[in-house]
DNA sequence: ATATGTGAAAAGTTTCACAGCC
DNA sequence: GGCTGTGAAACTTTTCACATAT
């Protein structure tokens, strides 16, 4: 079993668990171009960081800099991969194919990333068989049977609010450990081997529109 | 101009106002469901957060709360909705039509939530005049004279990475105050009066990963 | 009896500033 | 020269616990 080095004691600021995702995404992008090294204060500017928080977030999972010259993009990407867990594919499947669970199903970005969509699911019998950016609908009946053989540990989650809460119980169930929640609704789960990730765009939409009305009085 | 009430000193805390529309949220629903009042406890319950962080929340904007009762749902959604700019409509603009762009166009919560979607741009010449949602796309030649127009003041972004920054500060200058960025690349600017907010799938689904990997050893 | 509002303590996070190494 | 790694200080956020009000 993959533990992370052995000096590391296991607790991570959440803060910085928040951050490592756009670090990668930043080293990811820079080792595309073919950059070798790279400066905490660099990656900082892209991200809207100090160096300072850079260097401290990086330093919490070892010593991955060399003094007086930078980090390697490479050697950096590489240990922040096995963090992540990136290091390896995930299986995961999408149900919902409404207006938004159409366009997730055909979004390139999730497989960059290391996520397989293996199966799209709907609760409509109408929809079943209707196949979408070269996937077909599959009825709900088979989530289990899919779940298993796969193995997967993640769903993506495109249903109207009223059906996320029995949904999420029965894949916890099945055996799924995390489910992306694009409803506008809080899902509750008992277990502890479930994680739950919300994205809801109009609350972004909303933080956005406070900012704008607070943007005179503060900096 | 809406002034907040005097007492307050304009110092709302960063992780206050992350949570302030998930408040409102939840206390629509309530009103919608018809409850009058409402506990902290089981506010707080209902969100994941303790009831003494929502009483320290709701306490920074006044004393809405009565003592031995608990809160008026019907007045703590006028408070928070005055506080948060949700007492107007907001007209909204959408760019880039491709697979998410076409979800978002039909996506109902957004207009549920006070923002009226006033126009959408593509830059793809075959796309200009293709309705969507029962709205017809526009040529970004337009996007100057529709925000001075409608008056928008927010845009959403579902373009391509490598065409948001040149777009933001086209955006900028043409007034435009605050950008929900769906590209998974970080915008600079330089002018303090744009915001920007960020919403990138892949990367919570990487936080989601994370978590997972590290679900055994924590809580 | 019950629930808010809030000082004060605790916990968490960021920034400073500089020793240490290239 | 330049940049990392990190203690210590500064700042932010959360939690505790209880006076206060109904």
């Amino acid at each position: 079993m993959p533990k992370r080095d052995p000096k590391t004691r296991d607790q991570v600021p959440r803060a910085t668990v928040a951050r490592l995702a756009l670090y990668l995404r930043e080293l990811q992008h820079l080792e595309r171009l073919g950059e070798t090294t790279v400066k905490s204060r660099w990656l900082g500017q892209k991200l809207g960081l100090t160096d300072a928080q850079v260097r401290r977030d990086l330093s919490i999972f070892g010593q991955f800099g060399q003094r007086g010259v930078g980090y390697s993009v490479r050697r950096l990407c590489g240990a922040i991969g096995d963090i992540m867990g990136t290091d390896r594919r995930w299986p995961v499947i999408l149900i919902g194919m409404g207006n938004l669970g159409r366009a997730l199903s055909g979004y390139r970005g999730f497989e960059k990333q290391g996520f397989d969509l293996v199966a799209i699911f709907d609760s409509a019998p109408e929809l079943v068989g209707t196949p979408f950016h070269g996937r077909r609908v599959e009825s709900l009946d088979r989530l289990e049977a899919v779940v298993r053989k796969h193995k997967v540990q993640l769903a993506i989650l495109a249903v109207p609010g009223s059906s996320v809460q029995e949904l999420v119980d029965r894949l916890e169930k099945a055996g799924v450990n995390g489910v992306l929640n694009f409803a506008p609704v809080r899902i509750l789960t008992n277990s502890a081997s479930m994680s739950v990730m919300d994205v809801d765009m109009a609350l972004e939409l909303q933080r956005l529109a406070f900012e704008v009305v607070n943007r005179s009085e503060n900096d």
